[in-house]
DNA sequence: CTGAAAGCGCTTACAG
DNA sequence: CTGAAAGCGCTTACAG
């Protein structure tokens, strides 16, 4: 024995002599009922304790008005943001918000797409794992007629919804701000070129150098290093280099500038003078280093809401030509002590 | 128009001649079915892209195999690793898990409640708000039989599981550390005495003291210091003391032990030399900050997955009576720089 | 092992 | 405005 029997619909019809049509419609407030009836009816219901089985409805009505998240991790802060925004929103529509991580591996994540579209649910919003597969399960959401919106890290040729980042934007305005600042020889920590988001960070940079007249110089690009310790590596080695940079930019997390700034810390290089460092992704703890850490907002909360009012927005007037549309959140940069050396 | 036709189990069974019955027989595995008939359903099956409508599943076998979660928010680093740890063990089970927020407000959270009780949910796992109120809401889940537990801030008044941090023995903990390594005047920067929690994080240090035989002094005990902003404003009053404490312990959170240590700084006063500084929740932070801070970890994923498994545990072997059981999971002491004036 | 039937708790055309 | 009936897509006793 798990429940014990809840009252329904037919529960009340009897006791007042009704019809369990009328007590539907009185309960969904339909203008086909005479207004003492509703009353009388939302009056008994009430006493007798009434909830409605939400699965009865659903399945009669034919949709389920949930959205399903599918993310690769939820305690990770960019993550646990963006669900906190979607979720504001789908508690304001009175959407269920049901969640998976898919630990970055494809497998996990193509379990949690399945179980979501069993569920018959409304949307499914997806960052993808870092490890690659084939996105059948995401092209079987929109066979379905589910809608798909992805964030951040993207599938770029499946034709669906997609809110981004403007990532090349955010690193350009990142290294016009250095070159602003009067450093000279900016470095580039990059991330796995096989991320979209990591490409177009450094078309970004290349951009800003390219404007200002200053030469793209593959030494001074180091490949993969999108965590603390590849941060701290990267930097040991490129300030050995005869002609070292005089600014770094981790393109690919603050987690990498932190590695940046450590090591600068123990060589004795004096930030922002001697060094200038900027991270990417405004994590709470850059406004406490030792000095504090310039980097660029994505608005993740701000991010997140933009995904539920899509959602909602599209459902009303649903277009089949307005598919694909691309959404950009622009991010902003957060100037602090690791790179001002002079006023503003 | 959203969605298109979904094939059915009756489109299988047309399909092959054979009865619905026999058809879902065959997908759920039944034994009650010939091995080849089973063969051929789940070949078809599949060549039909059948997948299941879980509502009706569910609503037929009358109960739905997912949990639910209502916390005051989502991304606050504490609850998105108890979900996180929590989404491991109930992914592994087949289970859906839904997610409200109820931003600290008694009223979103009985909405939130309350929408998954509708959905005959199978467990409700809560924290609740700060802003107080009945708990008529949560009666109410009890009443429908349906599983609740309570971690971390709990209603204590209501029979329940509950899952907590062993705050007192954390505490306890901490100031013991701090006797041990000399410190002589210790400090409590104390949160809303409302909430159990703290209450209970008093006692410890409370205890600490006493065993060691110090005196308990009320001029070292600063009530409500629970921000950052909040635990440097108490630290500039302890420090104008006649006699100034020589430790403090702020056992609200990480935060205010943030503001401890930016006075302490500000006013040219060495940690761990002059003072010894330890916070509460092992934040990410604390090991960055300069020095590092001492802190206590509530090992929150952990917590989710204790969570998760009493769920599992007791469904299978459901005794009434221990329906009200406590787990408490024992923090440990991160030893950092902030307090570390002896070699240990 | 297979089929026919009932029913989970709703909603919604269809009559009146 | 109200009622009787059908049906959403399954599962599961009940016969055979």
């Amino acid at each position: 024995m798990k429940r014990q029997k809840r009252t329904t619909i037919y529960d009340i019809a009897q006791k007042l002599s009704l019809a369990a049509s009328s007590v539907s419609r009185a309960l969904s407030d339909s203008n086909k009922i005479n207004a003492e009836t509703k009353a009388l009816v939302l009056k008994t219901a009430a006493e007798m304790n009434y909830q409605q089985n939400a699965m009865a409805s659903n399945l009669r009505k034919g949709n389920n008005p949930t959205i399903g998240v599918v993310v690769p991790r939820i305690n990770q802060y960019f993550f646990s943001n963006v669900i906190a925004g979607l979720e504001e929103v789908t508690f304001k529509q009175g959407y269920n918000l049901v969640i998976c991580q898919s630990n970055e591996l494809h497998a996990r994540e193509v379990e949690g797409v399945n179980a979501l579209v069993n569920q018959n649910v409304s949307c499914i919003v997806i960052s993808i794992a870092a490890e690659k597969g084939s996105f059948d399960h995401l092209q079987q959401v929109l066979d379905r007629n589910i809608q798909l919106i992805q964030f951040d890290r993207v599938v770029e040729e499946l034709e669906t919804f997609k809110v981004l980042n403007n990532n090349k934007q955010g690193a350009y305005e990142a290294v016009v701000h250095l070159i602003e600042q009067g450093y000279r020889r900016i470095a580039l920590l990059e991330g796995p070129q096989e991320l979209h988001i990591f490409r177009e960070r450094k078309e970004g940079y290349i951009a800003a150098l390219q404007e200002y007249g200053f030469p793209i110089l593959s030494e001074l690009m180091y490949a993969n290093a999108w965590t603390k310790e590849l941060g701290a590596q990267a930097t040991t080695q490129l300030l050995d280099l005869p002609n070292p940079p005089d600014a770094i930019f981790a393109s690919t997390s603050d987690f990498a500038a932190l590695g940046v700034l450590e090591v600068a810390n123990n060589k004795g290089i004096p930030t922002p003078e001697a060094l200038g460092i900027c991270g990417y992704s405004n994590e709470p703890f850059t406004e406490i280093t030792s000095p504090s850490i310039t980097t660029i907002d994505q608005f993740s909360v701000e991010m997140g809401r933009k995904i539920g009012n899509l959602h909602f927005r599209e459902m009303e007037n649903f277009s089949p030509e307005g598919k694909t549309k691309t959404l950009n959140v622009r991010p902003k940069l957060i100037v602090r002590n690791s790179t001002l050396r002079k006023l503003q």
